[in-house]
RNA sequence: GCUCCGAUAGUGUAGUCCGGCCAAUCAUAUUGCCCUCUCGAGGCGAUGACCGGGGUUCGAAUCCCCGUCGGAGCACCA
């Protein structure tokens, strides 16, 4: 950034223009990277977005655009966030129950808190009860075609004979998919919409089907009628209010779909917004929820929050902090064309927000060891090097040090040892010279990281898997759930001790 | 096949609605130098893009047409 001529600007502003002022400080608040666009036809105080998961497992780091996106309209326009588990499908893909708080928690991490939470499971009666609205209006009817059947009929734009039914024929039939008189596919519920519509995708859509399996929470489980999406999702959107819709280019559709229902009712559909896919680049591995929850059921993974895990709480127990997710969400913008984001960009973020209060300590991953002689008894580095104020670290030197293998300078090199000294290689041993700091200012003698003979044993849990080494003893006294760095290694979360566990966040 | 949508540097983004101030913004990435006892931080630079072709116009990233490429939907998934 070229801050002066920023500087500069708003000088002048202020003699030109002080009302003008506070509305680009205002502007520029908080606010790194391009704003979002602003939301069409949108009031402040009026505006009301969703969060709509399907709680069948962990968020993984895609999921948090969504939240980002609408926490940041929220704060934008005053408005209200609301969380709805759209978990109607108990079966293909099942809802988890882990997965309903760890998605809270999740939101939670990002920094925001639902204004309402919701689950769609819970309102069965009410999307019943539309559906016998519907049915009145004419807009719906009971069909027993075969899947195969029906969808070749629509493909060719004509009607299936069940369109003709009587309302009353309909009831009774949606009653007893209520009473759960059918099995599964035996009967569902249409909308209405236009059979010879030009796009295919929108002709008298199922609202309603029957699934045997229960569902797994106990106060849905008896249901046997369930809504689909883009029932249960228009319906729930009207009734709580909802002003705009962000969703993903695979829903395209659906408003459409969905408009159909609301003519029916006579309701105002609300504005929408649709993005394309987002890819994470460092992770290639596929990141649907389906896959890392089987990668945790059969142990590859330790957990929804392993290191490896391209999910929101693995970053965060990575100590990357939700504002970087967040950051780097809300720049990647709305636009429909499918995105790749960089991890680096929210590991940039990150470093930003870290770095002046991150520690720092050595960590010798993989060491060798090597005696050393005529040097000072012990290493004086700077807890942080722009803080001279926080002091100096102590480690002592007792007849040995461990460095990285890359480290290891080549006979007769030299290697400054930092935060205590300049040593030589002598055969298989180290021996301290009386090299001063110009040694490396001049740029013969590379700065390494080292640790005593003792080190403490610490595990870094990375993406790539585990690494072992040891850190100075001073690590000993760092606290649980502390960002530090690792100098010339990485930054990392404390994660545990005794035995020390670290987690890899980034270089 | 039918119906939608999109295309600016490695990545993301601003600008496109209302054509000129855009030889194109910012961030990230890569990289050079300075500083530094980190490969962190900081400072100063560099690299790198308007999908192609026509048209309209004095003037096009921006408007129009054609093409190409990419994405999505046409599920009793969400």
């Amino acid at each position: 950034m070229n801050s002066r001529s920023a500087a500069e600007r708003r000088e002048r502003l202020a003699e030109l223009a002080p009302d003008r002022l506070a509305e680009v400080e205002a502007d520029d608040d908080g606010d790194d990277g391009p704003a979002l666009p602003d939301l069409p036809n949108a009031t402040a105080g009026e505006v009301t977005m969703r969060v709509a998961p399907n709680p069948n497992g962990p968020w993984h780091v895609g999921h948090a655009r969504m939240a980002a996106v609408i926490g940041t309209y929220k704060q934008r326009y005053d408005g209200r966030f609301v969380c709805r588990f759209d978990d109607t499908d108990p079966d293909t893909k099942r809802p988890d129950l882990g997965a309903y708080g760890a998605i809270l928690d999740a939101i939670d991490y990002l920094g925001f808190t639902p204004d309402e939470v919701i689950r769609a499971s819970d309102r069965l009666e009410t999307y019943y009860d539309h559906a016998r609205d519907l049915i009145d209006a004419g807009g719906a009817y009971a069909c027993s075609c075969p899947q195969a059947e029906f969808s070749e009929l629509k493909n060719a734009g004509e009607a299936c004979p069940h369109r003709d039914k009587t309302a009353e024929q309909t009831h009774a039939e949606f009653e007893r998919m209520v009473d759960g008189d059918y099995g599964e596919g035996e009967m569902v519920l249409r909308v209405r919409t236009e059979i010879e519509h030009p796009n295919p995708a929108l002709r008298d859509w199922v609202a309603f089907r029957v699934v045997d399996r229960p569902h797994p929470r106990e106060t849905a489980a008896d249901y046997r009628c369930w809504p689909m999406l883009d029932f249960q999702s228009g319906v729930d959107d009207h009734l709580t209010g909802v002003s705009h819709i962000v969703r993903g280019i695979d829903l395209q559709d659906s408003a459409k779909r969905q408009g159909f229902v609301y003519d029916y009712f006579g309701w105002t559909y609300p504005e929408v917004v649709h993005w394309g896919h987002v890819q994470v680049d460092e992770f290639d591995a596929p990141l649907s929820t389906s896959t890392l929850s089987e990668m945790v059921a059969d142990g590859r993974l330790d957990g929804w929050d392993d290191a490896r895990a391209p999910t929101l709480a693995a970053l965060e127990r990575r100590g990357v902090r939700g504002e970087a997710v967040v950051a780097a969400m809300v720049e990647l913008g709305t636009s429909t064309s499918d995105v790749e984001l960089s991890m680096s960009s929210v590991y940039a973020k990150n470093r930003e927000l870290v770095d002046d209060r991150a520690d720092r300590y050595f960590l010798v991953r993989n060491g060798e060891r090597l005696p050393l002689t005529d040097v000072p008894a012990e290493g004086t580095p700077p807890v942080h090097p722009d803080h001279e104020e926080r002091g100096r670290r102590s480690i002592p030197v007792d007849g040995a040090v461990c460095l990285e293998s890359d480290d290891v300078p080549t006979p007769d090199g030299r290697v400054w040892l930092k935060g205590l000294g300049c040593v030589r290689r002598s055969g298989d041993r180290l021996v301290g010279t009386d090299d001063g700091i110009e040694a490396v200012r001049e740029g013969d003698v590379p700065v390494v990281h080292w640790v005593p003979d003792d080190g403490v044993p610490v595990r870094l849990r990375t993406p790539d898997g585990d690494v072992t080494g040891r850190a100075e003893p001073g690590f000993a006294g760092a606290a649980v759930d502390e960002v530090v760095q690792f100098e010339r290694v990485c930054f990392a979360r404390v994660d545990a001790r005794d035995p020390a566990v670290a987690y890899f966040a980034h270089r």
